[in-house]
DNA sequence: GATATAAACTTGCATAATACAAGTATTAAA
DNA sequence: TTTAATACTTGTATTATGCAAGTTTATATC
């Protein structure tokens, strides 16, 4: 129990600087790793609002809509006002948000075929689906709180 | 690949927000996450240095001072001179900060056996030897960035 | 159809977190 | 005995944060 936090603390922290560096190698202090985040989640939901976003990333939504509006002066993402509800905001990337995207993301792969290139291909399988298997156990778990991510 | 990366982006998110539950249940407003990061971190090394917990924590040095010294008016944390090397700064909890450090876990724990509780023995053997074999994978590949936190 | 309620955001404001630059104090190296 | 390096602290400016209170649009109630 106490050996699974200490891992999983260890592991989040290394996740965590992965996407750091791969957002500094890619864009030095253009981006904040909070942006870059938004990028990625943004790009990964199908027309998500804003609240989608947010949430996602459990991001206050005053905050999040401030670091919209940095994202926007960069020219990396949109804003389209829903069709159906005019409250609602969809939320896509530019053309140039696409392509930073992808750019972080090929930094991210470089160092994870580091990391994988350690593993056979049996490890590698049962370490994704002990993952997932993770995931979906807490989202069965915690109704109140982190039932929101998917 | 892109589904590794995804799986443990959700992963990491849950779990931090494990955390900053088991924070908030607590010790409210009284403890930032990030303060109870270091009380554990502290609580989990053997005499460590400033340093030791700050790029554990892969903080900057001068923000982390600046944390502890909180934690050191909050009564949490105390700061002992090497007697080796008047440079060098142990941290250690106190009295009260191993009691709110054991709070929190306890929080923690609550939480995580409603996840494990999902999983049949095995399954969670598994999970907690995939998390440790990336961890040791981590830390092979990336000798410059991530070898540090171990 | 008018009014009340709620949802999806935005803005004001005060506070906390952050990191660079430049400092002090102590130790190690030349 | 200088010189350099390490471990930390403080000054300062910038950014991030989140609550309160706002606007606008949609929904529910009568």
């Amino acid at each position: 129990m106490n050996q699974f936090r200490e891992s999983m603390f260890i592991l989040s922290r290394k996740f965590g600087i992965l996407n750091e560096q791969s957002c500094v190698n890619c864009c030095g202090k253009e981006l904040s790793l909070v942006q870059s985040h938004i990028l990625y989640e943004v790009n990964r939901q199908n027309q998500p609002s804003m609240q989608d976003i947010a949430s996602a990333l459990s991001m206050d939504i005053t905050t999040f809509s401030r670091q919209v509006k940095n994202l926007i002066d960069k020219n990396l993402i949109k804003k389209t006002p829903d069709l159906k509800d005019n409250r609602i905001h969809i939320l896509s990337l530019t053309d140039k948000g696409k392509e930073i995207q992808s750019k972080i993301d090929l930094e991210f792969n470089i160092y994870l075929e580091q990391v994988f290139s350690q593993l056979s291909e049996f490890e590698r399988d049962t370490i994704i689906r002990s993952i997932e298997l993770l995931n979906i156990s807490m989202n069965k778990a915690e109704v109140c709180c982190v039932a929101a991510l998917k």
